[in-house]
DNA sequence: TGTACATCAGTGAACGCGCGTTCACTGATGTAC
DNA sequence: TGTACATCAGTGAACGCGCGTTCACTGATGTAC
């Protein structure tokens, strides 16, 4: 080949073009998306986008991809921070969760807000995206479970046969090396960990509950407690 | 005046356009929302919308009231169809606030979910909307408080400093007649449930733990239960 | 050392589309006199 | 009983705008010979 493609440049390129993206976002909203735009911000042609993603399409799902990888860095960052067992991990974990949407507003709503209308995201390249964060979390409580420092007791010793049975269906197809107990326990984190962050992002919380970092350590702290030890 | 207006006749052709509004919103999304494809829809000029909203941000402003206040709605009656004490009462208004997210996940998008880009809520107009469904959720709290349904107990047995300063200065400001436990736990109540239902919408849920339903509801009882008493 | 040329990044015009909102208007209708 | 007219719902053309994508192109650049 007589001019050979520098890929250096063209990935920082490629970089900036996601970065433009990423602040129109969240000045106009995920919905608000477009390439002419983008195109503007950057002094380009709409057209030369077009070197770097095959539609608009391709953006956003590159802009999703990058955010579930982010997010996924961020919980693997706390997990390995943190210093304590498998009970602190867990807490600093669910607390990266938050700080992380607080921080990254945009891109939290980008993947767990609203679809965009007219896009639908191709799922053999974003559930790989979403697993790897989910990993961080079940592995903990694994982790915790086989530490002993969490203990079955109630209201979280059992759950429903059909979760149950949905549950090890799961774990059987997919190899997880996981307990089904682990798995349910950090679905119950999870969710409640992500109703306070989306309470928080569009202001639901503040005007009754004040500052929302105190009230999910607190709702934190006191769900741990019910897994069946103190927070570290 | 010569011509007197229909006032009949003016509020149905009004409700007919909100519900095609539903429709569209339904299939494009909270942000596809349009004048224009709403005229379409109606075999309609698309100034002829002009005689019932002033403006697009108008007619959405009318969708936001009246998704709160459907809910609102959906909430007092689960109230006051559920012949139980007020822990049955609350555990009945905390399944209807998911079973009407599930049967209205538009409309649950547009007051809980992403904003939509260049619309600002007057503040006047949704604030007081929203408090009508949580006054249902408070006010069963501080019943079963009263009647010793909930009684203090760890992990909710306090609150964070912080957190009860804020609650008490809401209180005191707008004269709520609950305390500020009630309050606390009808965030916490609020929160977790809310967090299940987001993560259902956008099918987050679904491939671990199975039926969502039997999932929240097994949540439910595990957080009335740490409130105090056993399920109804 | 010189040159042909493949490939590169990016341009500029154009396509067809949908959008919210304005303006001047049309025809129907019910009331006041 | 008849008529003028204010008000109604709705029309149709037009405004200026932004959008994603196509197409043929320009000029630079680095390699192969």
């Amino acid at each position: 080949m007589a001019r050979p493609r520098n890929d250096a440049l063209h990935e920082a390129t490629r970089a900036r073009i996601l970065e433009t993206a990423r602040k129109q976002m969240t000045l106009y909203g995920t919905a608000g998306l477009g390439l002419r735009a983008i195109a503007r911000e950057l002094d380009q042609t709409p057209t030369a986008l077009y070197r770097y993603f095959p539609s608009l399409d391709d953006l956003i799902t590159a802009l999703i991809v990058d955010a579930f990888s982010a997010l996924a860095d961020a919980l693997e960052a706390a997990r390995d921070a943190e210093a304590g067992g498998p009970m602190e991990k867990l807490r600093a974990v669910l607390l990266a969760y938050r700080a992380w949407a607080v921080a990254n507003p945009t891109d939290f709503q980008l993947i767990y807000g609203n679809p965009i209308p007219g896009y639908d995201a191709p799922r053999e390249v974003t559930v790989p995206a979403v697993v790897r964060g989910f990993v961080v979390l079940v592995g903990l409580v694994e982790a915790a479970v086989q530490s002993g420092a969490i203990v079955p007791r109630p209201p979280y010793d059992a759950m429903p046969a059909e979760t149950l049975a949905a549950i090890d269906a799961l774990i059987a197809g997919e190899g997880y090396p996981v307990s089904a107990q682990a798995m349910y326990l950090a679905m119950v984190a999870w969710s409640a960990g992500h109703g306070i962050v989306l309470l928080e992002l569009f202001h639901h919380l503040q005007p009754v509950i004040g500052d929302p970092a105190v009230f999910y350590a607190a709702q934190l702290d006191a769900l741990l407690r019910s897994f069946g030890a103190a927070p570290g």
